[in-house]
DNA sequence: GCTGCACTGTTGAAATATCAACACAGTTGA
DNA sequence: TCAACTGTGTTGATATTTCAACAGTGCAGC
């Protein structure tokens, strides 16, 4: 068995609150409920936000009389971990791959002959690096 | 509210499985079983099975005997759409930024001074492009 | 032809996730 | 002060997910 990172572990709702969270870095309760797709109620979101605490994914300051949730991983690490999990699940754990579709997705009239140059740049930063 | 993609739907087996997927790009359920954390039995798994292919996401196909699945969507379709997600939730919807992590994260140890160069190419494919 | 084996098809129970109701606390403004 | 408002804390019902048991099918070897 492969070890799964912990988000895997997720159900559907913590994902969408994580997700949430992630995208505005912080946010309050009604904040979250508005973005969910088919919102519950506040007491439910609050219910989804409990177990991620318990789960130790988020924590939460005071602002005034509410809360403001944010996740407990810092950005970074947490960028890290999805482009780590979405490169070997989706590009056969090449990132060079991951680069190209990047950078085709992101602008389709990008002419061939420079993603060549890109990936002639990712090569040679390659080889001189290792 | 914000449309998410169907994948954030799935549950969390659901979603197992589906990564198991795209990443061996086909599989028999004896394999799935073998790869999922903390594995169910046989019947479980076929079960999940069941329902992801009641939602259109995965099929299979006759080897022998047995059954042999594989995600109904392509690959490439799938790669754009989780890129897609992923830019969109952790990189404040910046291609650039992902692809500069990616970079970094990918131990490829490019200076400082490729990775400006490859920013001017986006930049310059970008604004011709438009 | 049987028997054992390796599968799939289906059903319903058990575990978990999802949700809403309600009680309670603090703040604000009349 | 007190009523209305906006929060949180907790509990338990409901819905969904997860799972295993069992029946049925086809095939290989004796």
């Amino acid at each position: 068995m492969t070890e799964q990172p912990e988000s895997a572990a997720l159900s559907r709702r913590e994902r969408q609150v994580m997700d949430i969270l992630y995208r505005r870095a912080e946010a309050t309760v009604a904040e979250i409920m508005d973005e969910l797709p088919d919102p519950p109620t506040y007491s439910a979101v609050r219910s989804v936000l409990r177990i991620l605490g318990d789960k130790g994914l988020i924590r939460y300051k005071e602002d005034g009389p509410r809360y403001v949730y944010f996740p407990a991983k810092d950005t970074e690490e947490a960028r890290d971990d999805v482009l780590a999990h979405v490169v070997r699940t989706y590009f056969a754990g090449s990132p060079e791959q991951a680069v190209t579709a990047l950078l085709r997705m992101s602008d389709v009239d990008m002419k061939d002959a420079d993603i060549q140059r890109l990936r002639d740049t990712i090569r040679r930063a390659r080889q001189s690096g290792r």
